[in-house]
DNA sequence: CGTGTTTGACCTGCGC
DNA sequence: GCGCAGGTCAAACACG
């Protein structure tokens, strides 16, 4: 904002396009523009005053009424203004200090790297809400506090994929996260001394996962993933089994199956396959959440899906999706990052939520992070809607369910941020240039970093009703915010190792700019992963 | 030898 | 009950 600002006093072009409405929540982008606007509207005073005394004297208590009501709009806008302000600065505040809390609690669990087995109250979760250790109390207070501040129920920061659906089936506060279910197995692996066959692990851990579909079905969110690739994985930075491979119906390709092997007992999937209308693109679906302290490449992906996941289960559980066909009902939602090609990043929110459908297949509802749309439109204006249409506005280029979207209700965000010509340092893909798969985090730190300091110079291409209807977006939507806040959790998680929220980004990130909605990706590491055929 | 992949068999849910 | 399709298992195999 004061980068604009500052370009345009400098540039010597005061361009002065605030409109100012009544009762429009909006920001004033800064308070010296209103001054800037003032002066001009005197010197502009001043001259009609020199043509003629009895103009003057004719339009001066006009011009003295107008500049009273002037002032007065003005008075109330930056009253807005600075209300707007407080509350993004709570917002910001609640991020940071969550942020610092789950670094202390990853930095607690690198001291104990090897103990991670040993006791659940180690582990380092993904899964908020759970209360049996220390750090789960940190982050429960955590939700609590913050609870305390929005709404009790739909503010729950989520960055497990069924956190709510684990808080709020689980009727005993010992058992509301899945290592805690896993800890019942330990128990009895501890109690019996015996060591069961993995296959019975399974097993066991496929009937908790059971009953809790069973308990709530609806809850139980997948994350699907498209993205073009040439690979024929792309590398989230976890550890991943391949324990099958299927041919399903309509798609020559083969889909396959990993398991996440980076704790012994990981719930956590992902079926990973090639759309069968675009080869080149990879779509990649997780399910469940980890529960183990994840390596730093593979948090952005964590959390990026499960700001996703989070947006969903929040959507889905707070609208109503009115009464649906005698089949089952599913909730299929979109999350669009529109990417305009591979050169230049152009992440947008695009987040068409509660698109019911009717597909009898599909058991769980399903978000979909699409970043291989290339953005035809090169500006995409920020705007909240609604469509009930027999057609989706997002017509997925495939769907993992086979939705037949025949009744749809769709909820469309687009929320564009801002455009930059930096060159996209990431890649999902899983390729053998070890060297650029070393710099990624470097990459993708002075990726965001630019496209941080870049945000402010690029709101001149935004409408002011645009940044105003993002605005109102943030401040009135508090599951956007819990959302946002993890979606920036992993933007900034992702910033090359740096543990702490970097100062000088926090000075980037003033309270006055509209957020910048930042695609994170996570970092490529040297994974584990081979090239498999798909 | 340990780890990960391949692949046919098996299990399960669903529709008819 | 049967067939189909998706998902999983586990023995065999490959690789470093």
């Amino acid at each position: 904002m004061e980068a604009v600002f500052r370009k345009s006093i400098h540039g010597g072009v005061v361009k002065q396009d605030i409109k100012i409405k009544s009762g429009e929540e909006g920001f004033v982008e800064d308070i010296n523009d209103l001054k800037v606007g003032k002066e001009r509207k005197s010197v502009h005073n001043e001259e009609d005053n020199s043509k003629s005394s009895q103009q003057k004297d004719l339009t001066g208590d006009k011009e003295d009424d107008q500049l009273e009501s002037a002032k007065a709009d003005m008075d109330e806008v930056m009253e807005e203004n600075q209300r707007l302000k407080k509350h993004l600065d709570r917002i910001m505040k609640d991020y940071r200090n969550l942020q610092m809390q789950f670094h202390e609690v990853a930095q607690r669990d690198a001291e104990k790297p090897n103990n991670v087995k040993h006791d659940e109250a180690e582990l380092v979760s993904l899964s908020l809400g759970t209360t049996s250790s220390d750090t789960k109390k940190e982050l429960s207070k955590l939700i609590l506090s913050k609870k305390e501040n929005d709404e009790k129920e739909e503010d729950n920061l989520t960055l497990a994929l069924d956190c709510k659906f684990q808080s709020s089936t689980k009727s005993s506060p010992s058992n509301l996260s899945p290592e805690n279910s896993f800890g019942e197995v330990k128990d009895d692996e501890k109690g019996t001394d015996q060591t069961w066959p993995p296959h019975k692990v399974l097993k066991t851990m496929r009937n908790e996962e059971d009953d809790v579909v069973q308990q709530n079905p609806a809850k139980r969110a997948k994350v699907s993933v498209r993205v073009r690739c040439d690979t024929p994985t792309m590398n989230d930075g976890c550890q991943w089994r391949k324990y099958g491979q299927k041919v399903a119906k309509g798609n020559p390709r083969p889909r396959a199956y990993y398991r996440c092997t980076v704790a012994p007992n990981c719930p956590v999937r992902k079926q990973v396959q090639r759309c069968s209308q675009d080869m080149s693109i990879l779509i990649t679906t997780y399910e469940g959440t980890h529960n183990h302290p994840l390596p730093h490449s593979a948090t952005s992906m964590a959390f990026t899906t499960s700001a996703a996941a989070s947006m969903l289960l929040s959507g889905s559980s707070s609208s109503g999706s009115g009464p649906t066909s005698t089949t089952t009902s599913a909730t299929t939602t979109a999350l669009n990052y529109y990417l305009s090609d591979n050169s230049k990043p152009n992440p947008f929110y695009n987040l068409p939520n509660s698109s019911i459908s009717s597909s009898s297949n599909s058991q769980y509802p399903t978000i979909t992070l699409d970043l291989t749309s290339n953005s035809s439109s090169s500006s995409f204006p920020i705007h909240h809607h609604r469509t009930i249409a027999s057609s989706n506005n997002y017509p997925p280029r495939y769907n993992n369910n086979n939705n037949n979207n025949n009744n749809s209700s769709t909820n469309i965000l687009n929320f564009s941020s801002f455009e930059s010509n930096h060159l996209l340092p990431m890649s999902w893909s899983n390729g053998n240039n070890q060297a650029y798969h070393k710099n990624q985090d470097i990459h993708s730190q002075s990726y965001l970093q630019n496209n941080i300091k870049s945000a402010a110079s690029a709101q001149t291409l935004l409408p002011q009703d645009t940044i105003a209807a993002a605005t109102k977006a943030i401040t009135s939507d508090p599951k956007f915010q819990s959302a946002l806040a993890v979606a920036l959790t992993s933007i900034i998680g992702s910033r090359g190792g740096n543990h702490h929220i970097d100062e000088k980004s926090g000075q980037n990130l003033k309270v006055t700019e509209p957020f910048p909605v930042l695609c994170s990706f996570p970092s490529i590491s040297p994974g584990n992963h081979k090239d498999y055929t798909l």
